[in-house]
RNA sequence: GGGGGCGUGGUGUAGUGGCUUAACAUGCGGCCCUGUCAAGGCCGAGACCGCGGGUUCGAAUCCCGUCGCUCCCGCCA
């Protein structure tokens, strides 16, 4: 048996085919019977007379919406039909697994769609709909698309490892898992171990990979576990050299998502793909902190050098006024508010080398060129009052020749929030994990 | 960790002190319908209004507690 896809079934007028997919709608009269399958190329009218077949009619009768079945039939053209002009004029039907009635809900009743907390319990279902199927197609494009960025720029991809045996940075926001009879902790960064193929010589390499964050974060926008997006460049200059790869990057990947998906994301999502231009606006942070005090935005005090989510939202309103641009790099943020290993400013001490990545208002990305010289490093790591001992394999790294390198980390789901308008990242990944939800 | 909001048939909503025997849409079950197509018509089942306590002649509605969800802040991608 041969399946045919309900998508190429233009091209098989006159022809009898099997085809397998869901049973969206089953409109059930006394002679006529029409069934309406879906597999992921679309939509399909079946028509079964029922007189010439009253066993089968009784067997369409009793099934329930969303049953899985392999039908055959021949393809008629049929301008009555609204539904493409064509029908299958049913021979066979096959029950492959029967749907029970009635769902929890029904994923194609637009106008009573549940809350996500609800359609999360029976996601199966949830993905079912069109706009779910377009989102994961959306993602799988825009994977391959930075992929082949990549690759044409001699990327290399690491795996790093998720099970880590120290706690690095700061620890609070480490998952500590039972590794035989020690501790060990899942990886909250792949930041340590993409700086080590830099001191191996990979230049440039990237990776995308799980991330865990033991954060009970409350948000529309935090999960426990994501998927990073990482990068990392040697002998760069500085900080600016790993904006301009960022952007070229996302550029080009906006790019090739609207040209194979712009006008579906439109119809499902609403959203027409804006393709970023470049160079994307870059803002200091002291800038964009005096831009919001001439706006009348309160920053809470206690938040010096620090942009709030309120704060990065009026300023991402400033830029795409001001620039016309969705994208803004706030750079050179002060020590206080970063990690050890960004570099510092040479001529400014008390800012780094480093950026945020604000999209439509969201934090989706930082960056930063490292501090690559040791005792330098060991002293930044000392003065955020970090114990050596437990950052002592990462400090190795820079012991026998390291290239200056920065690279940035950006949150996958986010983009993706971003790039197709979404209220809530538990949208835009497969299955959320946050702090109260583990299943399934 | 702190603060706000919400919780009504399977789902989405209305009802915010007596008009409620809790309404509407959708879904579900039954019957009817010569081709439907957002199918249609008729009938039916389905909610002790998250849970516990209180105020009141009277509570889905007000108060307290509790649980769940949600959003914001903190943290961050």
């Amino acid at each position: 048996m041969e399946r045919t896809l309900i998508g190429s079934l233009k091209e098989h007028l006159n022809e009898t085919v099997t085809v397998q997919g869901w049973l969206q709608t089953l409109r059930d009269q006394k002679n006529m019977q029409f069934l309406i399958l879906r597999d992921r190329t679309g939509l399909v009218q079946i028509a079964h007379y029922r007189p010439a077949n009253p066993e089968l009619g009784n067997l369409i009768s009793a099934l329930g919406t969303e049953s899985a079945l392999t039908i055959s039939g021949k393809v008629v053209e049929n301008p009555v039909v609204k539904l493409g002009g064509l029908e299958i004029q049913l021979e066979n039907l096959k029950v492959e697994s029967p749907a029970e009635a009635p769902l929890p809900f029904d994923p194609f009743d637009k106008d009573n769609i549940p809350a996500i907390d609800f359609r999360m319990d029976w996601r199966y279902l949830d993905l079912r709909r069109e706009q779910n199927l377009l989102l994961f197609k959306v993602q799988t494009l825009l994977e391959h698309a930075m992929r082949e960025y990549w690759l044409k720029q001699d990327f290399i991809e690491i795996h790093s490892p998720k099970i880590t045996g120290s706690p690095s940075e700061s620890g609070a926001e480490l998952f500590e898992v039972q590794y035989f009879e020690r501790k060990a902790y899942l990886a909250q960064s792949p930041q340590f171990y993409k700086q080590m193929a830099m001191s191996a010589g990979f230049e440039k390499v990237f990776e995308i990979g799980p991330v865990f964050r033991a954060d009970p974060s409350f948000t529309s926008r935090h999960m426990t576990e994501f998927t990073g997006l990482d990068v990392e460049i040697s002998w760069i200059d500085s900080h600016e050299d790993v904006m301009v790869f960022t952007e070229g990057w996302l550029q080009y990947a906006y790019q090739r998502v609207k040209d194979v998906y712009g006008a579906e994301i439109e119809r499902e999502f609403g959203v027409d793909i804006q393709v970023p231009a470049l160079p994307f606006p870059r803002m200091t942070m002291s800038k964009a902190y005096s831009i919001l005090k001439d706006m009348g935005y309160k920053l809470p005090p206690e938040r010096k050098g620090d942009l709030d989510p309120g704060g990065e939202r009026a300023i991402a309103d400033y830029a795409k006024k001001e620039y016309g641009s969705d994208f803004l790099f706030v750079i050179d943020w002060p020590i206080s508010v970063r990690p050890f290993y960004h570099m510092r400013h040479p001529d400014a001490p008390e800012l780094t080398r480093s950026f945020d990545l604000i999209a439509g208002g969201l934090e989706i990305a930082t960056g930063a060129q490292r501090e690559h010289r040791l005792e330098i490093l060991k002293a930044q790591a000392l003065e955020k009052g970090l114990g050596l001992e437990n950052i002592q394999y990462y400090l190795d790294f820079f012991r026998f020749g390291t290239p200056p390198h920065g690279g940035f980390g950006m949150g996958l789901s986010r983009l993706l929030m971003v790039l197709l308008n979404l209220p809530n990242i538990r949208e835009s990944v497969y299955l959320f994990r946050g702090p109260n939800r583990l299943q399934p």
